[in-house]
DNA sequence: TGATTTATGGAACGATCGGTATACCTAGGT
DNA sequence: ACCTAGGTATACCGATCGTTCCATAAATCA
């Protein structure tokens, strides 16, 4: 998992890969089929691990409540020393190299489920006036997404953990109250 | 560039190049010298074509007029039909692919720039009393750069012009007056 | 013990990569 | 008429890629 995180779908050779899970070229093929196949396996294991903040976040009881949280889980996935810094889905939904393709589409279909969970949350948010009015649930959940994208982004070009919370500190002091 | 912008430096090949470019392979290594620095002069041609908004951006009178501008400016430069989606620094600044290391350093370098610029001004904006003093100046903006990063990452993985648009106004919403 | 499964190391495959070398062509200047 | 600069086409190099195959060794189990 880690090895596609890093370097990407098409930057992981499959002798890294080998070299990283400790088994031989043979067992890789015969147990997981091809590579395409085996991606697909490590990001079910990426969403298990990693992201289960996210379904935490989407449980809290108050818009600000789930910013919070999201903000929180998506920092905290950065301070670990032994993963690597950024977004194992962000990588690859911007990958379009030949032959990434159908990677790509899978990734992107994956955190298109998980921006539809977040608008659902913030549909409910309004319903429970959670913010004012004037603002639209859709379009503050693509701000919420938007912003940890952005954390994101900034930590995987080596951003500081101190930094990132400042940054989602003041998003947090932006966030529309009741 | 499109090519690049498309496809990310190690999915480029010098082939697709080629084609594109409309000349011959030995041309292209006489006149460029090798890929990598045929990049970093493409990277020179997108600063000056793609981004020339940025420094717009920056003359704006107000922190909010600042933001406006930044943001209308990245949603501007996903609705070509000719250019690829999302943006070419960020594609190459979470390249960790092996290879890629020089042109990942160089391209967060570029990234770091204007970054420094965005916070020089909205710490005079601060100064301006553009935004009450409890917002500090380069948190915001960060927060400022995190939201263009993640509008650039929704556009590359598909998201619609007017979604973008809901979603950069929604940020404007919540961007603090003086 | 003997049979079966599952692993291994290693060779080989076709394809593609960035980069180099060679031979040929053509327009311009003197 | 001749030389030169800069273009093209084409073949080739070594390296790396994902994938397959094969003979063999270790572990499991009736």
């Amino acid at each position: 998992m880690r090895v596609f995180w890093r370097h990407g779908y098409a930057g992981a050779s499959i002798g890294t890969l080998l070299e990283a899970m400790g088994i031989s070229r043979a067992t890789l093929y015969a147990s997981f089929g091809d590579k395409e196949n085996l991606f697909r396996q490590v990001m079910g294991l990426y969403e298990q691990e990693k992201t289960a903040y996210m379904v935490e976040a989407l449980e809290q009881p108050s818009a600000r409540a789930v910013a919070e949280h999201l903000l929180e889980g998506t920092i905290a996935l950065q301070t670990s020393t032994a993963d690597p810094k950024g977004s194992m889905g962000i990588v690859h939904s911007l990958s379009h190299a030949p032959g990434d393709d159908e990677i790509r589409k899978f990734v992107v279909q994956r955190g298109d489920f998980w921006r539809e969970k977040l608008v659902a949350r913030m549909v409910r948010a309004a319903e429970d006036g959670d913010f004012a009015p004037s603002f639209a649930a859709r379009s503050l959940a693509l701000t919420l997404k938007a912003a940890t994208d952005g954390l994101l982004v900034a930590a995987g070009s080596g951003t500081s953990e101190a930094e990132l919370r400042q940054t989602a500190a003041t998003f947090l002091q932006m966030w529309p109250g009741r």
